[in-house]
This record gives structure tokens, C-alpha cells and sequence, in this order.
DNA sequence: CCAAGAAATTAGAATATATCTAATATGAGA
DNA sequence: TCTCATATTAGATATATTCTAATTTCTTGG
């Protein structure tokens, strides 16, 4: 597959291509979804080589540091990560925590004198609300 | 001050009006920041009446709940509270993940297809970068 | 190929954050 | 004032994450 391409990345940033490494990073690419650390070490655990939790959490943070995954914190939820891919926004749902993709979009920067002296590097966008999942079903109806 | 204001949205969402939850959310007040759960417990502690740490969190939650305070999540930081005032977005400093209040101003919607059924309840903005305390200073040059 | 240093991994301990338990106390309506 | 649903408490427990220091594995130059 792109086993070739996930290589060239992690050579590109200057980190060895372990087969610890190379799972985490696998793994993300493959789920194109957002992890918890805790379903990373198992994913990659349940195939092999055993994989530390140490060397898991290791291993996010070098790849975060590296730009090839992003962190997504959830409020009140354990801490998500996904592989780096094209730009989007997120859904996260109220209920059950899921953390979606949403296509990519422009927004509008705010007024330059609201940001001072900051410097900006990127803006998102976060909806909530209820996922496909969580929302009542079609057709249903609420009794008062 | 507005310390009645404060018993009356208590009691408007049945919540007993107690020491421990009122100093807490005097304390979101007074601060209009975003601060810990460690930090309020500190706060409200320094002055009366000793408050446990059990209560700190289960007032949070409450309040939480309730719809008087908001949990704001950062990314590889403990979780953070803000008591709910006007609509605003977020401004997330990428070195000290100090969380600062952005002026609302209103977004696009995304497409509706994007969204499928999920129900939208709210979106909000997260600018990310540099806050001004970690913004190079103004008129320094960097050596390439 | 081999030696040597740098980088990565490991198990388990340590820390940080958050929730639970069950005994006790208390606010507020009747 | 009485009553009891609600709230508080200390401490134990659970969960999430980082640290430690010993060991292993890459990589590079000879
Ligand atoms: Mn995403
Ligand atoms: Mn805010
Ligand atoms: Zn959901
Ligand atoms: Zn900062």
C-alpha cells in the first residue's frame, strides 16, 4: 500500500522507521478516524510486535511534534488523535464523545484588532451536537 | 455585587444555593477566565469554607449540567471551566495553552449535506497559535 | 564486518486527573 | 421547627499519562 509513503514521512522528519512506529502510524492512517492512546497500543498489540504503552504515548508525541498526527482533545473524554490528512472541521457529538470529519470550508478571519498582538497559524471549526448515531431516528416522534 | 444574581440562576436550575457550589461559581464569575478544576479547589479554599476536592468536581458537574458553566477541553492539558457569559469563540496558545475569549462574530453553516442527520446544536471557532505573552516581542528579529 | 554512539524500547513505578463510596450534614419547603 | 432530598466529606479507587533507568536496536564510520 503506502507502507513506502509512511516510511518516506518518518524519514522525512527524522525519526526511525521502528515497527513500533510504523504501527502507530499505520494504524491512523488505516482507521482514518480518531483514537484514543489506550485503542492504539491495543490495535497495534493485537498483531504484532508487542508495543510497549510507554513506547505508544512516545511515539504520539513524536509524530505529533512532527506534524504527521494531530492531537483532538474532547471535553470530558480521554484524548483523540488522528493521522494528518487533508484539512477539515470537526463534529463532535454531544452524547457519546464520536468525533467526526467535516469538509473543509473557509472562514472568516476575525477583525484584525481582535487578535492583537497574537499570532494566528490556523482556525477550525467545531460543531456539537448529536451524531447519526445519537440523534433520534427518523421518524420517531417525542411524547410530551 | 451580583450575588443574588448568582442564588437566582442557582435556584432556577434546582440547585441548592450551598457554600461550596456558590464560592465556585462566584469564583468563574469574578475570574472571567478558563481555569481547572485544581485551580478553583485551591481558590475557593484559600478563603472559606473548606471545600473537598469530590465537591469541587461534583459542582462542576452540576453546573456543568446545568447550563451555567462550560467545560473547554485542550489538547494535552487538564480540562478547563468557564462560567457561560456571551457567545464568543477561542483563541488556544500553542506553547502555554492559555485559553483566551474571541468576540463572537457568525460563521457559515457547513453545506447541508455535509452534515447529514446529525442535529447541530451550536459551532464555535478555535483559533490557534501564539497568545501575546509567547509572541515574539514586537521588533525582535529572528537570526535565520 | 565491527565498534561505538545515538535513538528507541521496555516494565514498572510514579504522577496527575477524575470518580466513587458510604457515612454524615444541611438547605429549604411544608 | 421538622423532614428528607440533596449535598458534603475523607479517603479509596480508577483512569490517563509520564518518568526512570536498564536494555536493545539502528546507523554510521573505520
Ligand atoms: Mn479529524
Ligand atoms: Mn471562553
Ligand atoms: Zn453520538
Ligand atoms: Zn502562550
Amino acid at each position: 500500500m503506502d507502507s513506502e509513503a509512511i516510511k518516506q514521512s518518518l524519514k522525512g522528519s527524522r525519526l526511525r522507521c521502528t515497527p513500533q512506529r510504523y504501527a502507530v502510524m499505520a494504524f491512523l492512517m488505516r482507521q482514518n478516524r480518531h483514537s484514543t492512546a489506550a485503542e492504539i497500543f491495543a490495535a497495534v498489540n493485537r498483531v504484532d510486535p508487542r508495543s510497549s504503552r510507554a513506547t505508544t504515548y512516545n511515539n504520539l508525541r513524536d509524530l505529533v511534534k512532527a506534524g504527521l498526527v494531530r492531537d483532538v482533545a474532547v471535553e470530558g473524554r480521554a484524548a483523540r488523535v488522528e493521522a494528518k490528512g487533508v484539512r477539515h472541521h470537526h463534529f463532535i457529538c454531544d452524547r457519546c464523545g464520536m468525533v467526526e470529519d467535516i469538509e473543509w470550508y473557509n472562514v472568516p478571519r476575525p477583525a484584525s484588532g481582535s487578535l492583537g498582538r497574537r499570532v494566528l497559524r490556523e482556525c477550525e471549526l467545531i460543531f456539537r451536537g448529536l451524531c447519526t448515531k445519537c440523534a433520534p431516528a427518523r421518524g420517531s416522534r417525542r411524547v410530551s
